[in-house]
Order: structure tokens, then C-alpha cells, then sequence
DNA sequence: ACAGCCATGTAACTCGTTACATGATTAC
DNA sequence: GTAATCATGTAACGAGTTACATGGCTGT
């Protein structure tokens, strides 16, 4: 029937969902607030592409009107893209998450640099992890007020949760790891604790 | 210096300095059993094609013995490799880890569909994540023996202490999403508790 | 006036995948 | 003998990226 969309193009019919209909740059906005923590932020020039991919299959439709002397278009699922994306998510098996973690790919062959590399990175892991826990937490308090079974910002939330259970935990194994590589420290001259 | 190589090379290279020398076959294998829980396991077309490449920038030594009468080629990091591995893990910033969570955006879309598929959809990460659990842990118990500091595979273990850490706070999180879905069937026809 | 944001796109390119192809060795 | 595993590749393709290009609108 339609035939195959990436994920990303689900992705964007899926940011359509919520009732109102966006731009290209506002799709991007939305997906750089909340996608881009569990799924990947797309570049520009992919969501405008994807979204001539959709409008042409006619899941989305287009609304150009110009706003003062510029064209601006926003999008709108139609029945149809509901329809496709429903199909989607009850007809696919999600599969595993895939996970491509520098940082974890780096500890693994830390043997091959200095402890000291590895600490570093670890530390900045750690400072980035606060950013993210940060950014996600203004988005959850957003969220607020709409997140009851029912209300429209249920799911999010749900998943704004999750979200910021895992950076969190992400947290911690960093500083276990950091621990544990601190036990090496005792044999480099200085003194433990 | 050494023109961009794409981090699955870097990753290759990773694989190859626990002192033995591999075919890109067994590369694969090691590959499936250890980086795909954080990092992608490369196709073997990709492992192939890497691996001729970091040969041709003299990265790696290629050992091509006939095995009986079929051509063999073994792969061990050189000099070069190992100074190109390092330059890279010192020069170049960690990054973010990047998410694919097929999981987590088809539940941020949940009120697109049923909730009984979204359930079925968490019931069913929960089973794989079990499984991945259970072969993670087994890759771990190998690793016993040689996981203290200043052992081969300290690094390793440190890894996949986390990766096991990981995988049962998705679970974790997946159950209480689960149990949050629950209170939604309130409003289902069906008595609460 | 000028910077920064809003807004939309094209072109070139690379990573990585699937499908295809081949053939030898090992286990049952 | 035949299926599974070992072993190595090629070809076509697609998703997604970076770099480039354009221009209007907004705040200072």
C-alpha cells in the first residue's frame, strides 16, 4: 500500500498529531526540543524533503499562504497520513532501540590511551548529561497541567519521563565508571582518596 | 592527517587491539556479541569494505594465508593503527550518544493508536530487552577472570556493567510506562482495580 | 545598519544496508 | 548428501549529512 516512509517521515506525521499544523523550520524546532533526546533531530534540508515525499503521497497537506512578502507553507496530516501512520505503528514491530554511544564505544578500548583521556571524557559526558537533564526537565514542566490519562500531552509526558530516568541513570553509571577508573589512580603516583 | 575515517573504522580498529589477529568474519562476530549493544554491528559488506580501507591507509596488516584451499585474510592493527586510534580518542570530542528508540517515539504518538497496541508494543520490548539481558550477562561472566584494573579486560567489563545497568532501567521504565497505560483503562468500561 | 532569526530549498557526498554471488569446510 | 557455518566480496540503493544559496523580517 504506501510504500515504505523512513521512520523519520513518521516521525514528522507523528509531530503532526498534536492539532495544529507547522512550518518546516517549526517542525524542526519542535524535533530539536523533544525528538532529538530518542530519535534523531533531522537536518533541515531532510524535513523538507520528507515532507515533499509526504505531501506528494498526500499525508500531509499543504498550506501556502504568504506571509507578508515571503512563502510560507505549513502542513497538516490529512485522513490519509492518520490512516499510514496508524498503519505503521500497529503493522511494524518496533525492534530494539539502536544505540550508537561514543562514549561507551571510547571506555571500551580505553586501554588504548591515558586514564586521564578517559576521565576527561567521562567528565564532559557528565556536564552534557546535566545540559540535556536540563533542557528536558523545562520540557516535561511544559507539559504540566495537560499529562493526565486523557489530556492531550499524556504520551509526551510519559516519555519526557523516561527520558529523563534514563539521563539520569546515565549519570550514574558515568560516575561509577569514574570511580572504578579512580582505583587505577592509586598506582600512578598519587595518593588514594 | 589521516583523512576521515567514519567511527565504525575507529571501532574496527578497537576490536583489534586485544591482541589477536582477526578475519573480517570473526570481526563480525565479535562485532555481534559486544559493540551492537552500544554502537551499530557493521553488515559484513561494511566490515569488508572498512577493512580494506584501513589497510590502504596502511592501518592495518593484512595476513592472507591459503587455509586448506580457500583464501583467508587476517587483520592486525599496526603501529600506524594504534597511533591513528589514539589521535582519534584523544583529539576528537566524545559527542553525544545518539538514541534510535523506535520504542519511545511510537509511544510519544501513543494516542494515535489503540492502547492495547501500545501495550503490546511494551510487553514486547520487555521480552527483548530480557533477552538482551540474558546475553549480555552471558558475554560478561566471560569476561570474569581478567576484569581487574590492569587487565585485559577492565575496560570491557566497565562497559558492560553499564550496558547490563542500562537494560534493566529500560525495563524498568518500560514496566512503569506500562503500569501508567494501566490507569488509563479506567475510563474503559472496566472498574478500576 | 547590522545581527540574528525565520524560512526554504539544491547539490554533492558518505555511511551503511539489502540483495546477490561464490565457494570451501565441517557436522550430522 | 546436505545443511550449517566459514569466508569474501560486488552492486544498487537510500537515508541523512554538510555545504551552499537565497531572501525577508525583527530587534537594537
Amino acid at each position: 500500500m504506501s510504500q515504505d516512509i523512513p521512520v523519520t517521515g513518521y516521525a514528522i506525521l507523528g509531530l503532526l498529531t498534536f492539532g495544529d499544523e507547522l512550518t518546516g523550520y517549526e517542525i524542526k524546532q519542535r524535533a530539536d526540543m523533544t525528538l532529538r533526546f530518542y530519535w534523531v533531530s533531522p537536518a533541515m534540508s531532510q524535513i523538507y524533503s520528507e515532507l515533499r515525499r509526504l505531501t506528494d503521497l498526500g499525508l500531509l497537506a499543504a498550506d501556502a499562504r504568504s506571509d507578508g512578502g515571503r512563502e510560507v507553507t505549513s502542513y497538516a496530516i490529512t485522513e490519509a497520513g492518520q490512516a499510514a501512520l496508524r498503519e505503521w505503528m500497529d503493522g511494524t514491530p518496533a525492534g530494539f532501540p539502536v544505540l550508537k554511544h561514543t562514549v561507551l564505544l571510547r571506555l571500551l578500548i580505553g586501554h588504548a590511551t591515558q586514564p586521564e583521556q578517559t576521565r576527561q571524557m567521562l567528565l564532559d559526558y557528565v556536564a552534557e548529561l546535566e545540559a540535556a537533564l536540563d533542557d528536558l526537565t523545562r520540557v516535561r514542566e511544559g507539559l504540566r497541567g495537560a499529562d493526565r490519562p486523557g489530556e492531550p500531552f499524556r504520551f509526551p509526558s510519559l516519555v519526557a519521563d523516561w527520558g529523563l530516568d534514563y539521563f539520569a541513570a546515565e549519570t550514574r553509571h558515568a560516575q561509577r565508571a569514574l570511580a572504578s577508573l579512580g582505583e587505577t589512580e592509586v598506582g600512578d603516583g598519587r595518593r588514594p582518596e
